[in-house]
DNA sequence: CCCTTTCGTAACCGAACGGTTTTGATAACC
DNA sequence: GGTTATCAAAACCGTTCGGTTACGAAAGGG
């Protein structure tokens, strides 16, 4: 029910043409023209990531004129982070060390009595931003 | 650069069974065969939806024997929440009362469907563009 | 050695995605 | 009333996605 919408916003999210919009109408409500202005796609186009977003919850539409204003509603946004919440302590640095002895505890029962032969077993592949 | 990465965090995170994987990691490590056990879908499927994780730097690997362990890797989380921190003011309880009063100012003869308000562009009430 | 377990890769398939061009509806302007 | 501006809908196209089946590599265990 709500892990659905939740896939609906992520998927919207993952368009960085789409994520402009949101950044666009995070400074106040826009037309389709002036939300497609700064893209180099086609009206259409910008029209069919509107309903992508209005799908997922994160925009509401309303007509006046002929013009289609779009509104940001951020309470999408805010159900994903509150999904997010759950895997902060993940990058916590608090965390960091009950992480490595809960891995280490982890490590052990898998392969019973093996030493520790071949290989580190399970490093931790620091890449900081390439 | 850094956001192509959000496309490939926010569309990993668009797919249920990559967040019941992350979910399941969160508990600690586990094998492709672990992993793929809650869902009824065949052993390569998962090892794609892993695949596309690792990725996203959502986990990281480790061959242990013949068995290869997923680890979780929060880093792309703690930057996708990184996005989302622009956009918490909008429903932050501030400035719930700041769009209240912003949206009966701007209120004007329109008919539509969800929220009855909407004016020409808003003035930003505070800049913090991403 | 063989055989089993574990897992990745390749090839394929249907559906969804992101884009286009074309067309049409509707409100506003002269 | 005719024209213009704004925008959505439809039809189409190439690519990606999530799934399948089939096969192969590689590490252990008997």
């Amino acid at each position: 029910m709500a892990v659905d919408q939740l896939d609906a916003v992520f998927a919207a999210l993952a368009d960085p043409t789409r994520r402009a919009i949101l950044a666009r109408l995070a400074q106040g409500e826009a037309n389709v023209a002036e939300l497609a202005e700064p893209f180099p796609i086609s009206q259409p186009a910008v029209s069919k990531h509107l309903r992508v977003l209005e799908g997922a919850g994160l925009i509401s539409r309303a007509a006046r004129g002929t013009a289609r204003y779009s509104r940001l509603e951020a309470e999408p946004l805010r159900r994903a982070d509150e999904w997010m919440q759950s895997y902060k302590r993940f990058w916590s640095e608090s965390f960091d060390k009950l992480d490595a002895a809960l891995a280490a505890y982890l490590r052990e029962p898998v392969e019973s009595h093996e030493p520790p032969v071949d290989g580190p077993v399970i490093d931790t592949p620091r890449e900081d931003t390439p």
